[in-house]
Order: C-alpha cells, then structure tokens, then sequence
DNA sequence: TCAGTGGGTTCCATTTTAGAACTAACTTTG
DNA sequence: CAAAGTTAGTTCTAAAATGGAACCCACTGA
C-alpha cells in the first residue's frame, strides 16, 4: 500500500493518516505550530534532509493544510504557514502531547504544559462531548459506520 | 535520524511519533479498538505485509501499547491487547477522524460518526480545559517548555 | 570579486517495504 | 491414516524511500 492508495479508503482514520501519518510531517507541523515558516528554518531545526523536507512541505500544500506565500520576488521566496485546515490539526497534535507526557515522559523534568493564552492558568486538554459537557472515555462512545473503529469494550480486561 | 532516536527527544510530539508515527502502526491500532486481536486478522484486514505486521506488532508490545495473552498451549498462540496505556491513545485516534471527517471527508456519505455507549445519541468530540470546562482551540491556549510546541498566535492570517 | 543566504535538486549508499514463498505445529476432513 | 487447513510467524528478492553530501541558481553585502 503506498500513501495515495490511502486517501481514497472509507475509514478515516485512513485519510487522515494519508495526510499526516507520517513522522516527518508531523514533526514539521510541530514546528509550524511554532511559528516555523521557512525551508532553511525546518531543516536546521528538524535536522531532515532536504530532498525529504521538499516533498513533505509540497505533500502538504498539496493536501491544504499549508499554503505557500511569497515573501519577497528576487529571487523568489516564500514561507509555508498553516491554513485552517492545518490548524484544524491542533487538536490532534495536542491530544499526543497529552498522551506522550503522561504515558511515555522524559527522565528528566516535567515535560511540556499547556497554558491558557488569556489567563496564563495551566490547562488540562481533555475530550467532552460538545453536546453533553461530559468528559469522554474510551468506554463511552463509539464509532458507527462500516464496522471501522467500533471500539470494543473488552479489552485488556476482555 | 532513526525511531529509537525520535523516543529519546525532549519534546513530547517526538516521544509520542517514536511509538505512533507510523501509518500501518495507527492502522494497527485502529483495529485493536476494533477489538482485533490475532495476527491473522490483522493481516487480512489491513493487507499488510506478514513481516512488516510482525515487526510492528512486536514494536508496540515493546512500547507497552499491546500485550501478548497466551489463548491456547498446543501450538502456542496468543492475541494482542491493547493496554492502559494503549487504550489512553483513543483521545488522539479520536481526534485524528473528528478532522478527517470535517476536512477529509469521502466524497460517499458521512463518514464515521460517534454516538453515546449509554444512550445511543450522537457525540461530538471536542477539546476542552477539564479545570474550566472552556473549549480549547488553537488560540485559546500555547504550550510551555523549552520552547517546543509554543504555538505563536501568527499564521494564515499572521 | 568573493563569501554568504535561501530554497531547492541531483547523486549514490543504506534502509525499509512489498510480495511471495516457506516453516512449524498442530487440527480437521475424508 | 493421509491430505488439507489454520495460525503465527521467518526468509528471500526486488522495489521504494531515506540519509548524507554535493551541487545549482539568483541574488545580497562587504
């Protein structure tokens, strides 16, 4: 299976994973969350080659989640920032932050923490229903749709 | 740079991929919350490649995600579960369709929708601050630390 | 003129993956 | 009893992706 056969399942998490399931991307749309713009920039801070760098970057704007701007003409020179779509991606991104420092943390120190841009008060990132307030578990919801992602409640303790 | 050099890294999205950011191990693992357990089903199901399967699957044991159970004694055989720690991945796998379905969608129907494992009615995920009850988007929040992840306010509009 | 910057492309060696066949230890069917 | 099927892999080769380095081009600035 190569990349393009996935965009085109039914599954979503197989089109989502078209776009962004790959290290790389993900780790340059780390960056873009940054406020990482340029092509010089990504590769000296991601240390990816940049025959990889060119082909994530256009794969990107590609799939619309970044959209290139010329930023001056001689010779020509743009920067590469998120469109909607993109940071759409947010949640996504935060989501396995989360997961990483409570389930995979560093030796050293406390990891990374998320604080409100309005209050500077730490914030704890967690998944409700937008409908009901409540908070959601693996056990309390599921997927519909053709048998994809019907999470079963048996599981470790099945 | 390898995998087993991403795990390592300070920054949480880097731990994080060093165990998913994989397309076939997110495949993987969206079928365990299938509840698929065997490698048989696996391997028909995704049509992955028996080996790549084996090395994915011995991985994610390796990371804490999956667990071997024993289920019969002659031959040996067991099946994979997901663990804490891998049921704790749902919130991302949730996330990532929530975006597929908004900015990815199959052009056939609606996609995948969750309903409510109590009361059958729909769910809307979303990413709220659990000590607020407040949504979180892109803007209303930015990450500390060593300068990873700090999500400028400055981007499609910047 | 000469070095430096920014954004790539090209080349080759190494690594990873796909695809298929094969192994091993059973169980079931005829 | 022999033949075929099941389950969980391993082994093999060819194709694809990646890493690492060098190169190119159009400038700018000293």
């Amino acid at each position: 299976m190569r990349w393009d056969e996935l965009k085109d399942e039914t599954c979503p998490v197989a089109r989502g994973l078209a776009v962004i399931g790959d290290r790389w991307t993900m780790l340059v749309l780390r960056d873009c969350f940054h406020g990482v713009r340029r092509f010089e920039d990504f590769q000296k801070r991601l240390g990816i080659t940049r025959h990889v760098l060119a082909d994530r970057l256009r794969k990107l704007e590609e799939a619309g989640v970044l959209r290139r701007r010329p930023y001056q003409d001689r010779p020509p020179r743009h920067e590469y920032l998120l469109t909607e779509k993109g940071l759409a991606l947010n949640p996504v991104l935060t989501t396995l932050v989360h997961w990483a420092n409570e389930w995979a943390p560093h030796p050293d120190g406390p990891g990374m923490t998320f604080i409100s841009s309005e209050t500077g008060e730490q914030v704890e990132p967690i998944l409700t229903d937008a409908r009901t307030g409540e908070p959601l578990t693996h056990r309390s919801f599921r997927a519909t749709a053709p048998a994809l992602h019907a999470a079963k409640d048996e599981t470790e303790r099945g």
